[in-house]
DNA sequence: CTGATAATCAAAGACATACTTGATAATGTA
DNA sequence: TACATTATCAAGTATGTCTTTGATTATCAG
């Protein structure tokens, strides 16, 4: 084989990488992943596909080496296959958003008007925790919420949240967090709180942006 | 539009980013454009291409945002968009080496036994050169020694470097750089100069993370 | 203006990808 | 063993991508 053919294959090797997280579905994928391992029926309706489309999906995440699988009985679950697969998607989102012109505005349709919405900053959560002068509701999938929280918030899923507001003490402030800053959940979290007059902001970008600032969370790992 | 749709739309945008380096030559292209800017048809040497066909992959980039132009002249010069597009080809690389097996194969047959090949570190090099104790030649084509390089290197391209060996002195380590882990020109010009007699190192990866390591160097815009 | 150079565009064929439907394989339960 | 559940596979259609060829646009030199 000559070298311009080796070389080729070298940086084909490379692109197939690219090629796994070039479709929209497998995108949501990793991102849903991200939070932590989940089976094939509960990504497929968290992305809003068919079974047999997600599992093609996830199977062209797999022999790409993206992600990684264990059974548990007729469940098989899947995660990202390591830290650094977090690393890549998070690179990705920033080019995006640097740089894709159109995002700004899908961003925006999908978001909604983030600005008039107040967020709390990660060093300034983790202190209030530490004093206590704060509910912390973690308003992700509850799946999410075993693979992974932060430490001492409690799990109320967000279609959960209008029926247990009235659980909530009325007297302090509520800071929600969701999966990141492309996710909707604290949004609506917050608009939802602040309708039935509670004190509520969201929490900066979500739960693994706290992982990655070494902060204290709680995970399947260590409770188990 | 439902918010299926809207968030659908917005992973879309996303993997747009992705599929934008979801080819192989095009790999090439951001791999070569991290060096520093280059006309189509330079490129379209680099990577082995017709000019059509280069410029129709240059323009996939440049409709992403990967990349950017500006006209002198007749040439039209390609570059990067920013910073961040290398991080994220270098984190595309980083989990293709961790996990696409192929890729070891590919890269062995392409990179050849690089173990048999001392490198020097970022650090030592650095002091060596303050200390005058060594020969640095960066053996990458000239556009990019032009665009920037490590402050004191000699421009010898890999290609110019037989015919031009006696010019080094005999009695100083050489120590040759290229592009980075996944070029093979200080390689083999590192295999040529021992042919000869020569001691010779090759620096550990390339000139990019190099300049990343805030080490000293001389680019297009300092020396104008 | 004319001719030369550089890059892009347009059309067309070969090939690859996404999603649906229905069938198959693997595990657990009665 | 038979049955239910979960996930994967296979076939088929529609759509998208890559590369080549030849024509077109943009700039510069004379």
């Amino acid at each position: 084989m000559s070298d311009r053919q080796t070389k080729d294959a070298l940086f084909d090797a490379f692109a197939e990488v690219a090629k796994a997280l070039a479709n929209g579905r497998r995108a949501e994928l990793v991102d849903v992943l991200v939070q932590g391992e989940r089976h094939v029926e509960e990504l497929a309706t968290e992305i809003g596909q068919s079974v047999a489309n997600t599992s093609f999906h996830l199977r062209v995440l797999a022999t790409t080496g993206l992600v990684t699988t264990r059974r548990s009985g007729t469940r098989i679950y899947y995660r990202l296959a390591s830290e650094c697969v977090i690393e890549l998607w998070t690179a990705l989102r920033d080019v995006a958003a640097a740089h894709h012109d159109e995002l700004d505005e899908l961003a925006a349709a999908y978001l909604g008007d983030r600005n008039r919405l107040e967020q709390i900053g990660r060093d300034e959560l983790a202190q209030r925790i530490a004093t206590g002068a704060v509910v912390v509701v973690d308003v992700r999938p509850a799946p999410e919420y075993r693979a992974g929280h932060i430490t001492s918030a409690r799990s109320i899923p967000i279609d959960d949240l209008a029926a247990n507001i009235d659980s909530l003490p009325a007297d302090v402030e509520i800071v929600a967090y969701c999966r990141g800053p492309y996710c909707v959940y604290a949004d609506e979290a917050v608009r939802l709180l602040q309708q039935r007059g509670r004190s509520a902001r969201r929490l900066e970008d979500g739960y693994p942006e706290w992982h990655r600032a070494a902060l204290p969370v709680t995970t399947a790992d260590t409770a188990s």
